[in-house]
DNA sequence: CCAAAAGTGTTCATGCTACACCCATGA
DNA sequence: TCATGGGTGTAGCATGAACACTTTTGG
């Protein structure tokens, strides 16, 4: 027990809750896990946990995504919190949400099946417990306004990938098909992207050049939009 | 109390925090309480309260602006939650923090001694206690953020404003000038605005058209930045 | 008649959009 | 040799930036 300055109040349970976001080449997909007790035992639910009074959000968060993942160091950034009264139907408990951008490389089979975890496509989630869809539509909203500020796309890319790879990312974000040419042109003209002496085989006859992200040149990353 | 099925997990302090912004017409200012208990007693502090536990932070947010300035309706969107372990020296408290766009005309000088309250420029802001100043700056960034996508500025402003009055938040907001000739023109643009028959004379000797913010256009508000 | 703020228009540069052609290669 | 994805360039258009002149009126 902490001492307690403010003797009356009332407390009050809190959790976080990590919406963990990946791309598969293909789709944006997120990691959800069937939940283990009552209630909503064995519902799909995100990843989450409660906080324990020796640890912020942000550590109990990033204690969370380790558990369940194996992972450190992973992009993970404060969404919302959720707070209406019969959010949970187990009690009153408020909810701090984060989302983190994974390399769904990096989040093996294996572990999928210990921890009872898989991957469902945003444009085909199942049904969700509580309001824990919102807030991967959230999450969503929030990786789209994100996209155009930050090179956070790459978080979600492996180390090398191909132009087409990129491209698909970014048409994944934002749910529009975008022009093969401008696109490039424009993402080349940012200065962020080191081009290498290695092709990519397996998906063309002619082989498309690997790039890597070059995060010293960063700093002032603004892509705006990318239309058409 | 209520039925818990989640024993064993600890409960903590969670209260919210309104950083409430207004406009003078010529400064954005935050509107300061001394605070009236210990621990930091009369330090200045932004306005806040525990949630009970018969409210959500959104119902805590508006209860607390009401109890300090009287007013509803206001606009009020949830900005980050801070939860490090010794943010409140007094307690292990998370917070919840909102942040809130008024009228400044709104609040008298009455309300201001009865409260203790005072409007501090947000280019010169007391020393404030706990975390509450990164509270304001976080506030004034997302402040940024939303005037570029949403029409917010006119929360801000009187029913009925000139369009140098306008400007000047514009810049207050950006904390950079504007050209008066671009920034008009691209206001009209929008269609967001509706010029009355009725001209400020106080200002200047020709006398400036008032405008009042169209509603009914506010659907696809795009502004972009504003600069130069 | 002059100072001070208001109203408006033009030009230039930049960036985005739309679109077409050639390249390399495995089958 | 041909189908498939990869690489690059150009012309038109829209938007933003820079900038100057006229209008109004109280003093």
């Amino acid at each position: 027990m902490d001492l307690n300055k403010y003797e009356g109040e009332q407390k009050i349970l809190v959790s976080v809750d990590c919406i963990i976001l990946g791309f598969d080449g293909e789709q944006l997909k997120a990691l959800l896990v069937r939940r283990g007790f009552d209630p909503e035992k064995s519902g799909w639910s995100v990843m989450g946990g409660f906080i324990r009074s020796e640890e912020s959000a942000d550590e109990a968060a990033n204690r969370v995504l380790h558990q369940l993942t194996g992972m450190r160091n992973v992009y993970l950034e404060q969404l919302y919190t959720f707070s209406d009264l019969n959010r949970d139907s187990g009690a009153r408990v408020i909810s701090i949400t984060y989302f983190a951008l994974i390399h769904i490389t990096n989040y093996s089979e294996q572990l999928q099946e210990e921890h009872e975890t898989k991957w469902f496509s945003l444009d085909n989630l199942p049904s969700l417990i509580f309001d824990h869809k919102e807030m991967v539509l959230k999450a969503h909203a929030r990786l789209r306004e994100r996209a155009a500020t930050h090179a956070l796309g790459f978080e979600l890319l492996p180390q090398k990938f191909t132009l087409s790879q990129l491209k698909c990312l970014y048409e994944a974000i934002y749910g529009t098909p975008l022009d093969r040419r401008n696109f490039t042109k424009k993402m080349r003209s940012l200065g962020i992207l080191k081009k290498l002496n290695e092709k990519e085989t397996a998906s063309s006859r002619k082989g498309a050049f690997y790039y890597v992200f070059n995060k010293s040149r960063n700093g002032n990353f603004q892509a705006g939009r990318f239309k058409t």
